[in-house]
DNA sequence: CGCCTTCTTGAATATTATCAAAGAACGTGG
DNA sequence: CCACGTTCTTTGATAATATTCAAGAAGGCG
């Protein structure tokens, strides 16, 4: 094995120990790091199903369009995440990639996870709860949009985002850096650009956080999480049941 | 086996062939039916996580409340789902399930998922690839609940529930019956009962459907699904990629 | 028949969208 | 290092969509 770890190997070590057996399997599986460069669109919606993709660095987002031109962003992926999951399911891709920043990605091809699933029990175990647990997470979403008003969603929206980056960086603090700009945040949310900056005026107005640039915090972080009931669903992932190494 | 066709191997038996092993692994789920009456509480969010469910026989629907009282229906389940799925992967139940009406439900514990999983490779994959489906049905969701209208959300309602119907009833026409009740569909859908009112209302005087009762007629189904940009993902799942039988 | 739940309808209200324009921020090239 | 163009954000006025509240109608069930 390289100098370099597996972008796979850094991400999956965050749940579970890995036996040297499945580095070396994951390691294998691997293609070369690829860079994006910002606003790319690196796939389309119903194109054939080839790859998936570790993010190695930068942010992205999945999304669809409806065909007059509303959009939906269904997804944002950070370093570690493993972006392509639920196509596998489907003969096409169910939604465009598009990078927020400067990018790097780690594709990896479908019939890779066969060769997991038929050598390695506990990397299929983690593989299948991670699955499961964005679908929890969609479902916490499906709330969050369909009951929850704009100062709620954003609410949930920060503190989302906060405990995923604190997955990978245990240090975080309060404080985070969002490369999204409003009109992308509304489509995540479901609103309008313009009422995402109204909100978030009436958010730092209320003291519930504060913004200079790109950089957010979120002063009452418990007041906030009161307010949308919020769960964090990255840090409750069973693995117990898993089998062992 | 019994006489009577069991609605898990009727639901699976539309993605695959399934071997004299498999239907027998799955005749074992199904062994202790238990019945519920309507609109009976059957678990809740925060329970330990003890068991999956086959439905059986009739309507059910998963939900989560915000404190203040607003609901959220996540999920409906009809004859042949697997219910419970996405839970495996946390240590607690997130979501609360409740009967519509008379249910007939086969409890198996998580332990017989692993018993799947080591004998029948085959299976295993088609309960990822469910997994998998459902979020992508998940996603589809959100789409509808974050950039769409009332009119279209109803419509997209309707338009799923017979897609999915079709799945374990292959000469359903275009009429189904339909035992929610408005403030049931409202709090699916992220709106109120009186609006769902308005809104079939409107859907009924523009010819688009007609009702009678409980049952639902989808007189001009094609214009619907151009209205909603409409995708099945019940039909269109791909299972070339599965290991033999 | 009478009671209960659900559905319908209308009026008033709230929330969010749309439109338009001005102000900030930022990178680029002169 | 400044001027310019571009994109992003802010703000205000107006409009659309959905909610709330309230009351009456319809339907099922004992």
């Amino acid at each position: 094995m390289s100098g370099q770890p597996s972008c796979l190997v850094q991400n999956l070590s965050h749940y579970i120990d890995l036996t040297d057996h499945d580095r070396e399997l994951l390691a294998t599986l691997e293609r070369s790091p690829r860079d994006y460069s910002e606003a790319t669109e690196i796939h389309s919606g119903g194109d054939r199903n080839r790859d998936l993709y570790v993010v190695k660095q930068g942010w992205l987002f999945s999304y669809t369009d409806l065909p007059d031109g509303r959009r939906q962003i269904v997804k944002i992926h950070h370093p570690g995440d493993v972006i392509g999951f639920p196509d596998i399911a489907m003969k096409h891709m169910t939604t465009n990639l598009r990078s927020v920043e400067p990018v790097t990605l780690c594709p990896f091809p479908k019939s890779a996870l066969e060769t997991i699933f038929t050598s390695s029990p506990r990397l299929s175990a983690l593989m299948l709860s991670i699955a499961l647990r964005d679908q929890v997470v969609f479902i916490d979403l499906l709330r969050v949009m369909g009951r929850m008003s704009a100062m709620e969603r954003v609410s949930h929206f920060v503190l989302d985002l906060l405990a995923r980056l604190r997955i990978t960086n245990k240090d975080m603090t309060d404080t985070f850096r969002l490369p999204l700009n409003q009109s992308q945040i509304a489509d995540y949310l479901g609103l309008t650009n313009v009422y995402i900056s109204k909100t978030f005026k009436r958010l730092q107005d209320d003291g519930m956080l504060s913004r200079d640039g790109q950089q957010i915090t979120l002063t009452r972080e418990e007041e906030l999480k009161e307010l949308v009931d919020f769960e964090d669903r990255y840090i409750e992932m069973d693995t117990s049941w898993f089998p062992g190494g």
